[in-house]
DNA sequence: ACTTCTTTGAGACTCATTCTCAATAGTAAA
DNA sequence: TTTACTATTGAGAATGAGTCTCAAAGAAGT
């Protein structure tokens, strides 16, 4: 199943309607960079000549991350970035505090931990945020 | 050496007057619940005939957290939640997503990790958020 | 007391995000 | 293939946590 039709279903699912906007906002979280914030997301389509009001974005990346084809990350500096789950596995994130790099991770140890733990503690995790925040050895960063 | 004289040094240290403001601020965090957010300080000093402003209220969190007296939580619902550092061991947080009760969680493998992993990524770790959210048995829960 | 520098409080401001509501656009039935 | 109904959209107003401004009040040294 291709991302237009998992859109189309899950717009029927939640009894929405399958329009432009939805298509496009969907389509540009799909195909740019991670982990770009809403107002990339909006200004990369308006530069596309794609017409999407900045509220349009908001509302359908509300219903995207609602039925997990989205991820929405808060990497501590005041607005959500996203990034698309489909056909992605599941890790967490080092960021970088100087040149803001993000680098993925995924540790199976850690996840079987964190869900004993969960669970001794009587909790069943529905979700879970694991990021780890540094300075990164890239030649290119601004880190002295 | 007490929560007044550590407030001291630290504002010596920052060439920043001790103040009655500050020690309130500073006071009701090491006393009060953990993990209030600022209104929360804000009110409760006001609720004690305590004269202090909200932006005082905030300026005295950033000196705290920015020297490691506090620490800045953010568990995804908009605001700030602040918890005394001094005394207490590092820990991470279980959050249950119906009565937003917290738990406090350390495992000493988890953190070896992802030291470990961060290094093998070319970082040196600052800080780390690991927060689980999920939903508890707690009888008081309205969780079904 | 005088001078200088810091802190405070009230409210204005910021900025990401959400809300409002009139106009527009899907959709299903006729 | 138009009608009738309902959902969606866009523009800008509203929200809310947090920050900034600046005049008045307060510390600290001389």
């Amino acid at each position: 199943m291709n991302n237009t039709d998992i859109l189309k279903q899950i717009l029927h699912k939640e009894n929405l309607r399958y329009t432009q906007q939805r298509q496009e906002v969907w389509d540009e979280i799909c195909t740019s960079d991670k982990h770009q914030d809403a107002e990339n997301i909006y200004n990369s389509l308006r530069k596309r000549q794609i017409n999407v009001s900045r509220a349009t974005v908001y509302r359908t990346i509300q219903v995207l991350v609602k039925n997990n084809l989205v991820r929405r990350l808060n990497l501590d500096d005041g607005r959500s970035r996203f990034e698309n789950k489909i056909g992605f596995e599941h890790h967490d994130h080092i960021v970088c505090l100087n040149c803001r790099k993000i680098i993925e991770f995924m540790d199976e140890t850690i996840e079987k931990r964190q869900t004993r733990i969960a669970k001794e503690q009587g909790f069943e995790i529905v979700r879970h945020v694991h990021q780890l925040f540094g300075r990164c050895l890239d030649e290119k960063c601004p880190n002295k």
